[in-house]
RNA sequence: GCGGAGGGCCGGAUGGCCGCGGCGGCCCGCAAGGGGCGUCGAGGAAAGUCCGGACUCCACAAGACAACGGUGCCGGGUAACGCCCGGCCGGGGUAACCCGAGGGAAAGCGCCACAGAAAACAGACCGCCCCGGCCUUGUGCCAGGGUAAGGGUGAAACGGUGGGGUAAGAGCCCACCGCGGGACGGGUAACCGGACCGGCACGGCAAGCCCCACCGGGAGCAAUGCCAAAUAGGGACCGCACGUGGGGUCAGGUCGGGGAUUUCGGUCCCGGAUACCGCCCGCAGGCACGUUUUGGCCCGGCGGUCCGGGUUGGCAGCUAGAGGCGUGUUGGCAACAGCAUGUCGAGAGGAAUGGUCAUCCAGCCCCGGAUCCUGGUCCGGGGUGGACAGAAUCCGGCUUAUAGGCCCUCCGCGCAC
């Protein structure tokens, strides 16, 4: 099983479990760099998950958007379940309050993220990408 | 009806809206690309990674020896197994049935706590018996000898019960049981039965070491093969140069910056980093540096050709195989095998197989009513609500987790006939 997991700040070369589908014009982040990268930029916390976001200063408008659960959050199921809400979530706000150009990581934690009412979650991540984009 | 035993199966359903991965057409476009359609897309354990294989690479040379590890009643099945089936033996249960690392203790070593006289060349504590001596004649003491039935300990005490026998006893003798050997018979075998013989010898632990037989070379798809990039760095050869410029690191200083303290003169501290989803904080943010210079130490020039390795990315490996499932049939008690026929067929890669909203169905709880009578059954309404768990090269097993539910066979008891 074991799929490369988050590594727990341990060692660390295993890159932590995200999907990679492509959302309706959003692009994914498969790099491990690209995590970095966005890991050492702003973030934002909200109850149900961690923002992660990052202006690449390149010539690319598009936005990208990596998902990330550790195995903080829970076994296998309870990770998948967490990303890919935080996925639907994504595909439906982040094309509308993202910021072209910016890279974004979303980070799942522990219960919230799959118990959290989808309303409630959707706000969170409106909520994150304000605070994110009045900062830069 | 109650209680129990064995085996098999399911693992919520339907729909709307919005999506994801693979494959194959179609439409638009010079192309890059865009749009749309069809189709397939998690489990019984996908899990633990405990066995057995396939497949790769490495090593070795015939399959070797040693070491180490594993297996361990018998027969069969299988590609193979530590798995499965059938049987045997021992133990448990009234029974259905269940459980058992179940070879060797007569190769050797070791251990057998506590208790007990004694725990493995047997031996004799309390006893029992005989003979002798002494005197204070007694249910006495001392010495010698014969015993192991009785007492008591223990998981286990060198056969058991009864009778004969004896000074007391003893397989000393006898019967039965047990034990050892065993002609012969049955069975492929484990093993079972056993005429007869033996007077009893051979305690247990091999899950302590060990012995015997059989099996095993190692690492694993992050294997392995191919391509590209940056051109950073290593080696060889050739040619041209022989420079005081460059890079790294450590220590200190200057100027600005931040912080602490102050008698406002100053003094002290910070000045970090390939930091893999972190920490503080608590929904608001923060964890903050830049410039220049001196000295010490270390590295060492440019171009060309070739070789080997690493990093990052991509492609292959990558899913049709000892294949799964269904039906029929043949052989077999069965596991299973053969034949015929039908059907199914994920392949991601920071990792798709979903998100969300309804309705329904199990289950559970509450309320009202009816009925037998204090718990069920039926009707109506409301609430709650579905376990364990996510493919990662692929198969065969084992083990472990698992809400709730369904089916079949069998056993015991009760009632009725």
């Amino acid at each position: 099983m074991t799929p490369p997991e988050a590594p727990d700040r341990k060692p660390g070369n295993t890159p932590p479990a995200v999907s990679s589908c492509a959302h309706g014009g959003l692009k994914v982040l498969r790099k491990r760099a690209d995590f970095l990268a966005a890991a050492r930029a702003r973030r934002q916390g909200t109850p149900a998950m961690m923002v992660q976001g990052r202006d690449r200063r390149d010539d690319d408008p598009s936005i990208r958007v990596g998902f990330t659960c550790s195995k903080k959050v829970g076994n296998a199921v309870a990770r998948n379940r967490a990303k890919r809400r935080l996925r639907a979530v994504a595909r439906e706000v982040l094309h509308i309050h993202g910021q072209p150009g910016w890279d974004y990581v979303l980070i799942g934690r522990p219960v919230e993220t799959a118990a959290r009412d989808y309303g409630a979650l959707r706000e969170d991540l409106i909520h994150a990408l304000k605070k994110l984009r009045g900062r830069a």
